[in-house]
DNA sequence: GCTTCATTTTAGAATTATTCTAAATTATGT
DNA sequence: ACATAATTTAGAATAATTCTAAAATGAAGC
């Protein structure tokens, strides 16, 4: 009664995106495409499947998330230097990233207007625009 | 004859920075501030003061660069998820990120234009905001 | 220049996130 | 059911970084 955004059954999901449907991805996508946007690392991701009847190895964990994120069911976040935070939410945004927690939240793409941007390289093209912004503790 | 930006000796800068310039702190200061911007990873720098008759340990690598970064006189920037980058750049400014060479270029503050930044939560105070541009090789 | 004490450096071990390997399990097509 | 391909798995391997405890160096006083 209270999910935000359209989810439908994991194993949908995952036909969908042309995956398929194994019991453990199943159970990874039903952790992870609940309706509510999130951003965990492999191993909160772990965590919290074994604390359902499931039972996944942690290298499945992380061959699971990259196919995700290779189908475009979630975008990978790199901010921290020592680890990878994997993102249920797909649309362009933006983060705050909160040091003293670890944590990261989302703002929406039309918060922040970039104006300006300069043209890219010539041989390359333009991959994504992140924007991060890094909070402290308030000085007291 | 070409130096961008000013450096003066490598042993004023760290005196200047409240930092004893011992054998290997000068040393790696003299490659680092030679007035040129620079991206590097720890593991670069140990291999480019390798190449001088300097011997500096990898850990004091990491411990001077780490000093210099509390100082003021580097930034981390954290975009590739197993490496950071140390940058001698510390003005105002962003990044295109090569993601074919893992290479960083910079971008000035002014040629980003970034409007209606949402505030910042309470209890906790802007420390900075990163723009990271990523680039892949062009389609052909 | 020596002695002393604090600071710094060091080699190597430890840690941690992630990837790899090769074998065991599971799913699919017939 | 059988054969075959895809997936999962435990544990080993890798790689960036940090830690440890000992050795070297630097500053200060004599
Ligand atoms: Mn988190
Ligand atoms: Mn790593
Ligand atoms: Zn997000
Ligand atoms: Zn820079």
């Amino acid at each position: 009664m209270k999910a935000k955004k359209q989810h439908g059954h994991p194993e949908a999901i995952l036909q969908a995106a042309g995956i398929r449907p194994t019991r453990q991805r199943t159970a990874l996508a039903a952790l992870l495409f609940d309706g509510c946007d999130k951003h965990m690392t492999a191993e909160q991701i772990h965590a919290a499947v074994r604390k359902t009847k499931a039972r996944v190895a942690l290298a499945t964990v992380y061959n699971t998330l990259h196919q995700f994120t290779a189908a475009g069911l979630l975008h990978e976040v790199m901010i921290d230097s020592n680890r990878v935070y994997f993102d249920t939410n797909i649309g362009n945004h933006h983060h705050f990233f909160d040091e003293a927690t670890g944590e990261l939240h989302d703002i929406p793409a039309d918060n922040i207007h970039i104006a300006r941007l300069p043209k890219t390289p010539p041989g390359r093209k333009l991959d994504r625009v992140d924007v991060i912004i890094r909070l402290r503790a308030a000085a007291r």
